[in-house]
DNA sequence: CTAATTGCAAATTATTTGCAGCCCC
DNA sequence: GGGGCTGCAAATAATTTGCAATTAG
């Protein structure tokens, strides 16, 4: 018999399980929503799209379990005004945040720019985070028509 | 006469004028506690530093004033894990996180990577910002000597 | 003078935590 | 069957706001 390549839930519950974690139904519809989507959403946008799902889920748990799977490397989160913002997205890439309509789009990662940072000697760089701040193209265009 | 340059304070005033607002004393001392110092304070931190010269201050007022110079472009804010924090160098510069000790170090920008950046078409860039994250040289040693 | 600014206290918003019961392995 | 998980409600932490009194220009 083929042996298949393990479906993505198997893969995160075996991470999971590793450490002693379980993959348990609330856990994996908050997982889902942040991978299903580009859009970083907030723990309060994850909060209502897993509640479509999981009426019962409060929002406590939502909060433990971003966290945990941030620190379990499933995810990432990112300080934003008004509050952390989660990505599932774990290839390495940057980020564009319209000033005019809030949202965050990806952009891929400009290249080896890591090992030439020009951090004080001594330093060790572990990870690095750019953020681009400007205007999407939907915003530059409903300014335009609006003049 | 020799005309003398404006000291910052006065160049400061200026600016401010010219928005309609007035530099008042706890102003002033704002703006001076978060440009005489490269570590980023948090709001809290200001207003530790504020009360020392102006006994009478709120927190409040800090809030306020933080937040509008930052918009008047006197000073920057960046989101960051447990709050705002705020930084008085207004040259274009990237940072340095400690992950061990949470300071954050200035560093020289990286250069003319804004124009080259790899945002989708019809996207208009306005600004940038890189943070790295790692461990400094302090911390590296420390660590190094515990074992 | 007088509009901008402040202090104070109360209100909001984001996030965390204590705890008793539930559920996954 | 037992330790992880969860929901709920209450606790923190960060930040904002209403308002009467104060102050810069």
């Amino acid at each position: 018999m083929i042996r298949k390549r393990p479906a993505p839930d198997d893969a995160h519950a075996a991470a999971l399980h590793a450490r002693g974690k379980r993959l348990t139904r609330p856990r994996r519809v908050i997982l889902d929503a942040v991978r299903g989507t580009d859009a970083h959403p907030s723990a309060a946008v994850v909060y209502r799209q897993v509640r479509r799902r999981l009426p019962r889920v409060s929002l406590a748990t939502v909060y433990r379990n971003l966290r945990m799977l941030a620190a379990e490397g499933l995810l990432t989160e990112h300080p934003d005004t008004g509050g952390m913002r989660f990505d599932g997205n774990t290839a390495d890439h940057d980020h564009f945040t319209c000033v005019a309509c809030g949202r965050i789009d990806d952009v891929p990662a400009a290249g080896a720019r890591l090992a030439r940072a020009p951090v004080p000697p001594g330093f060790e760089v572990l990870s690095r985070r750019t953020e681009f701040y400007g205007r999407c193209g939907r915003c530059r265009r409903r300014a335009a028509s609006h003049n």
